[in-house]
DNA sequence: ATGAGTGCAAATGCTTTGCATCCTG
DNA sequence: CAGGATGCAAAGCATTTGCACTCAT
């Protein structure tokens, strides 16, 4: 049994670190100082950081650091699978997290939290499954890779007021 | 019965229009003629349009109108509850469908087609519900408003190649 | 008549790109 | 040592704003 039932079990973020990078390698991609960077300002992070915060974070420690190198790396993240893009508010917002999880955006003060998947239904359907004809009868022979699901409301502070 | 079990039962484009107007004088909005014009491009459409496309839509018959304006219509629109905002590509997308349904995305030509919501759950939570401290216990006290789903995946023709 | 709404254009902000240079594999 | 990656700066879009003018209420 897991250490943790109460969280994902998340590793430890030099761990996770590791791993995006051995993921970087694996797909071909080189293992640079400035992604090495990156990759440790954002493994552990669930924050689910813009690209500006990553890049700000890191500028202090890495003033040669460029700001196109910050979005160049979370994009090749993103096309490795390594990392997820959540589209929420008007800045692409990057998530280290590829387990499936859901999110919960608070209407007032754009937090996000991550909810692990419920048993309700799969996110990751195993290799691909198509979208049964069911009520209405959506799109026939769509393939649904992945499911994303985005519970909009109030946090508990803002519920609260 | 609806006329139509296979769709969602459209209304009219007229009908929704007309519903749309009607909506606005509700909220207190005045109702103008490129809001109309807008409002009238747009009730019908299940194609997810941007701002621009929209204006690109009405420029031939409202040589006048101005992006702004549909921009700021569409704004209008969205913080009135007539029409959601769908963050999935770089741009904005506009549904002027607000009742209880999710997308479906396809990854390759980033066609976007509606789904009705399927009994699995509801996608409005009547007023609104607290997340139980289910597996792994998310943020306690959050209140959910709103459930959006996207299917990730590949359409028909793209999935054929 | 009043002030919300419009058109225009300029400002912002996010993202992408070109290119000379650097450095990993 | 070849080509991918970086840094810098500029270009491209999307979105927002200021302001004078217009028109719905």
């Amino acid at each position: 049994m897991p250490r943790s039932s109460q969280r994902p079990a998340r590793v430890c973020p030099e761990a996770k670190a590791q791993t995006m990078l051995e993921g970087l390698s694996a797909s071909g991609l080189r293992r640079t100082k400035q992604r090495e960077a990156v990759v440790r300002a954002f493994a552990g992070d669930d924050t689910h950081p813009t690209a500006q915060e990553l890049y700000d974070r890191l500028r202090p420690s890495q003033p040669s650091l460029s700001f196109a190198t910050v979005y160049n790396t979370l994009d090749a993240l993103a096309h490795a699978g390594l990392t997820h893009v959540l589209r929420i508010g008007n800045a692409a917002r990057f998530d280290p997290d590829v387990s499936p999880h859901h999110h919960a955006v608070c209407s007032q003060c754009h937090l996000i939290v991550d909810l692990p998947a419920g048993g309700e239904d799969a996110v990751l359907a195993p290799p691909a499954v198509s979208l049964p004809g069911a009520p209405g009868g959506p799109p026939p022979g769509f393939r649904v890779v992945r499911v994303e699901r985005i519970y909009r409301g109030l946090c508990g502070p803002c519920s609260a007021r």
